[in-house]
DNA sequence: TACTGTGAAAGAATTCACAGCA
DNA sequence: TGCTGTGAATTCTTTCACAGTA
């Protein structure tokens, strides 16, 4: 989504990243991350890429398209790649992040550490319940949704987190739009439609419980062939 | 990941389904059954392509590694439909599953709407913490990590969801593994080593916060080419 | 020597566009 | 007529394999 745009101005190269790159470089700053802390200075791609579980080709190709430079018979510098990806990601800067949804799981996201990680802080705090409206989470208090443009406004968000049921999720989303949020995170299992422009990613555990659960039944299909009780007459309905 | 297998013993159809569509699926059955209960019969590749925020080409493409018969000129019967894509994704039958980590995420999970569904029912509640070791939620009792042979053996779960912290990750996993699950949705932020056979999906907020920065960075950059503060020279680095 | 960076080849996924059927 | 199912074309991604260099 969002990936095109052959137009790139002068910048020298970090143009044009692959949207399959763009979604590893998270991984590999995490294992570099990781390295450094541990002291490491200098890492080999295959070494960086066992890691991150990717093979060294994809870790290459892939650092390749930021015209990060390795060394030659040595590997890359820890700290130089840091900088590098941190800069292609955009994580110079803090994004200002809204989440809107305080119950189980916005509570669960407010203290995960994704958000503690360099690039995002929570700005705020958005439910629709007046009953949670001025709870404290972390030391931010809950807002009333109805506050939500002037919050977004206010600390100029651009990024928007859903933790709301689903039937709140498309309207939520739609305020935020409107409100000026352009990067939008859901954690409702629905379908967000959102105008160009705006991208949407979403995490959703029953879509991904449903694809481990097509894995689980091949590896039970090939050790059972005709498993399966059947339930109904779905062969007949193939024909030749 | 262990989509390979060439071998398809005699059935007819249905094999070899690519992933990138087994990753659809559940987002096609989640807009039918929508439909199904609102009361449509039948529904044409165009609406439920958006209904599901797929073009309606990939949507027929994808339907047709089911061997899923739509009707020419009418459309797809959305009951036939639902019937033949949770037979492709094994929710025909109900898979036990244990969670390991019962702190804010895994209380979270435990409540959220994704287990409920058909095809999946939490087993067991795994902590390591002797002081969480017995509370209930949602009915089910914490048991002790020492026990999750046990459990899963007692369930015959074959999924496990890992919601530990990251540094107690791969210690779960591996337990999982040895006790014979064979699916792992992980949310802890790292890397999960596992052997041939077991497959492994993650499910990480930072990741997918980094992806959205790269993504706003690029709109701000299009809007004021030269941004960025710049945090030291890194151009410099990368030389003519 | 040991490693990176990268063209070229192979493999997936997507999209096009239309034949064919209810 | 209006829609599905699908070959063919296209685009994206991964992998191979090796030239080049610190």
């Amino acid at each position: 989504m969002s990936e095109q745009a052959d137009v790139g101005p002068d910048r020298p190269k970090g143009r044009g990243i692959p949207d399959a790159t763009v979604a590893r470089l998270p991984v590999y700053l995490r294992a570099l991350l990781t390295l450094g802390d541990a002291g490491q200075s200098t890492v080999s791609s295959e070494e960086l890429a066992v890691s991150s579980g990717v093979n060294s080709a994809k870790l290459r190709k892939d650092l390749s398209h930021l015209g990060s430079y390795g060394i030659r018979g040595v590997g890359y510098e820890v700290a130089v790649l840091i900088e590098s990806i941190s800069r292609a990601l955009g994580l110079t800067q803090r994004w200002a992040v809204v989440l809107v949804g305080v119950g189980n799981l916005g509570r669960a996201l407010v203290g995960y550490g994704g958000f503690a990680s360099r690039g995002f802080r929570i700005a705020a705090l958005i439910d629709a319940d007046p009953a949670r409206v001025g709870e404290r989470l972390h030391g931010l208090a809950v807002s009333h949704i109805d506050a939500l443009a002037a919050v977004v406004a206010e600390h100029q968000a651009s990024i928007g987190v859903i933790a709301t049921p689903a039937d709140a999720a498309q309207d939520v989303c739609d305020r935020l739009v409107a409100a000026g949020v352009t990067s939008v995170l859901n954690f409702a299992p629905c379908v967000l439609n959102v105008p160009d422009g705006v991208d949407v990613r979403k995490v959703d555990l029953s879509i991904e419980l449903q694809i481990l659960s097509f894995h689980e039944s091949r590896k039970a299909g090939l050790a059972l062939p005709a498993a399966i009780p059947s339930q109904g007459p779905f062969q007949e309905a193939v024909g030749p």
